[in-house]
RNA sequence: CGGGGCGUAGCGCAGCCUGGUAGCGCAUCUGGUUUGGGACCAGAGGGUCGCAAGUUCGAAUCUUGCCGCCCCGACCA
C-alpha cells in the first residue's frame, strides 16, 4: 500500500476523551474514529488489524473442528420469548420495531438463534457432535461504555456453539475450545490464562474466562506462576491422534493451578495452594469466555435429537466467545511504548514499512519502488511511505503505527 | 441509574468569574529557505463558541431547559 493512496489521519496529541494507552494510540494512529458512546468506525489501519485477528481466530476455530457460518445482527424478538430472555435481558438489549410494528432486536449474542437453526436441521444423535461459529457484530447497550474498543457497545465477537448428546461429550467439545483459545491468543503473541469463572445457575466447573495480563486490565487477577509460564498446546492435538482423555489431560494440566479473577478469588485457598514465590497478582483483560450450559436453551426451545435408545433428548450445549474487536485494544495494551504501537508480526497491519526519504529523487524513487514491488511479490504486506513529508514526520508516523520491520531509503542509501 | 466534570477551528487549549461580537500552539494551504529522527521565515484559509429559549442596547460570557461526551460506581466479549 502506498501511503499516498491510503487514508491515515494521525494525530500528534491524544484526544482528551481517551484515558488509556490503547484508546489514545488507536485514535492517534488513525485506526478508529468514534461515532457515539461506545460506537466506532474502523478506519483502514484499524480494519487491517481487526481482519488479521479475525483470521487467526478463524483458523484456530476451524482447526478445532468448528464450522463457520454467519447469522444476522437483527433478530426477531419471538426467538427470545421462547427462551424467556426477551424480558430477562433488560435494558442492555437494543430493541427495535420494524415498519410492521414487529419487535426486533440487535443481537447481543446468538444462543437462541443458533438453537433454532440447529433444531431445524438435526434429528439424530448421529448428527452430533457439532460446533458452529460465526464472527459478527454484537450490540450491548452497556450502562457505561469506556476505554475505546475495549468496552464498546457495538463490538465484533466470535461466538461458537457446541451441540452434544451427553454431558461427557459436551465436556470434550468444551475442552477443544479451551485448548483452541490458548493457541489463538498465543498466535497473537498474547499470554492468556484460563481462570475459573462464575458458572451461573447451571453450576459445575465448566466456565472459564481467558485473561490476558496487562497493567491496565480491568480485572484484578490472582494465579500461579506455573500456569503463566506454560506454553500453548501444539496444533497437532487436533489432528485426531488425541482422544478425549488426552485433551482432558491437557486441560487438567492447566486447571490444576490456581487462577481466578477478583470476583472468584479466595484468599485462603490462594495462600494455601500457591507457593509464595509463585503467587502472581496482576491485572488482566478478559478476551474470551467459554461455558457449558447444558439444556438451558435446548429444553425450552425443544432442540432435541433421537438417541440410540430411540428416545428424544435435549442436546447439551455450550457457548464460547472471543472479543475480536476488544483484542485490538488488548494487543496495544500489551505491546506499545512511548512512541506508539508495537505490533507482533502475526497481527501487524503491515509487515514492513518503507520510508522513501526523498520522493522525486530518481535514485531514491527507484530503490524504494523496487523494494516495495519485490517485498509485495514475496507475499509481504508493505506500507510504502511515498509522501513528500519531512523525514522526522515520517519516522514519527511510522513509530506511531509500530510495524515490525522498517526500511529507510534515501539518496545516501538504505538503512536497516 | 447515582456522584463528578467537560462541550470554543481537524487535535490540544485560553477567553467566561467582572457581558462589548473570538484568540494561542500544533495541523492545513501559498511562496521562499531548508532537508537522514516531529525545521525556519513570510503570508493565508478555516469557528452556527453543543442546541434552544430567556435577561440585556449588546451574550462564548449571565439564567433556564435540552442534547452530547468523559471520569468514579453497579453490569459485561
Amino acid at each position: 500500500m502506498r501511503l499516498s493512496q491510503f487514508y491515515l489521519p494521525v494525530l500528534k496529541e491524544a484526544p482528551k476523551e481517551a484515558t488509556i494507552a490503547s484508546h489514545q494510540l488507536m485514535l492517534r494512529a488513525g485506526m478508529v474514529r468514534q461515532q457515539g458512546a461506545g460506537i466506532y468506525a474502523w478506519l483502514p489501519l484499524g480494519h487491517l488489524v481487526l481482519r488479521k485477528i479475525e483470521q487467526i481466530v478463524r483458523e484456530e476455530q476451524n482447526r478445532a473442528g468448528a464450522v463457520e457460518m454467519l447469522m444476522p445482527t437483527i433478530q426477531p424478538a419471538d426467538l427470545w420469548r421462547e427462551s424467556g430472555r426477551y424480558e430477562a435481558y433488560g435494558k442492555e438489549m437494543l430493541r427495535i420495531t420494524d415498519r410492521h410494528e414487529r419487535d426486533m432486536l440487535f443481537g447481543p449474542t446468538n444462543e437462541e438463534m443458533i438453537t433454532e437453526i440447529f433444531r431445524a436441521g438435526a434429528r439424530s444423535y448421529k448428527d452430533l457432535p457439532k460446533m458452529l461459529y460465526h464472527i459478527q457484530w454484537k450490540f450491548r447497550d452497556e450502562i457505561r461504555p469506556r476505554f475505546g474498543v475495549m468496552r464498546g457497545r457495538e463490538f465484533l465477537m466470535k461466538d461458537t456453539y457446541s451441540f452434544d448428546v451427553s454431558v461427557d461429550a459436551a465436556r470434550h467439545s468444551y475442552n477443544r475450545m479451551f485448548l483452541a483459545y490458548l493457541r489463538t491468543f498465543a498466535r497473537m503473541g498474547l499470554k492468556s490464562i484460563p481462570m475459573r469463572a462464575d458458572p451461573g445457575p447451571i453450576g459445575g466447573d465448566l466456565s472459564h474466562e481467558f485473561i490476558v495480563l496487562a497493567d491496565t486490565g480491568e480485572s484484578e487477577v490472582f494465579c500461579d506462576r506455573q500456569v503463566v509460564d506454560m506454553a500453548a498446546p501444539a496444533a497437532s492435538i487436533f489432528d485426531g491422534d488425541h482422544d478425549a482423555a488426552a485433551l482432558q489431560a491437557l486441560v487438567n494440566a492447566r486447571t490444576q493451578f490456581y487462577a481466578a479473577t477478583d470476583e472468584m478469588h479466595n484468599a485462603d485457598e490462594y495462600a494455601s495452594r500457591v507457593e509464595l514465590d509463585n503467587q502472581v497478582s496482576a491485572r488482566g483483560i478478559e478476551v474470551g469466555h467459554i461455558f457449558f450450559f447444558g439444556t438451558k436453551y435446548s429444553d425450552p426451545m425443544k432442540a432435541v435429537v433421537t438417541g440410540a435408545d430411540g428416545k428424544e433428548t435435549p442436546v447439551q450445549m455450550g457457548s464460547y466467545g472471543i472479543g475480536v474487536s476488544r483484542l485490538t485494544g488488548a494487543l496495544i495494551e500489551a505491546y506499545h511504548d512511548e512512541a506508539g504501537c508495537k505490533w507482533p508480526l502475526s497481527v501487524a497491519p503491515f509487515h514492513v514499512g518503507i520510508i522513501n526519504l526523498k520522493p522525486g529523487d530518481s535514485d531514491s524513487d527507484k530503490a524504494a519502488t523496487g523494494l516495495y514491488t519485490d517485498l509485495q511479490a514475496a507475499g509481504l504486506d508493505v506500507l510504502y511511505d511515498d509522501t513528500p513529508a519531512r523525514a522526522g514526520e515520517k519516522f514519527a508516523r511510522m513509530d506511531l503505527i509500530g510495524l515490525p520491520f522498517q526500511v529507510t531509503i534515501g539518496p545516501r542509501g538504505l538503512k536497516e
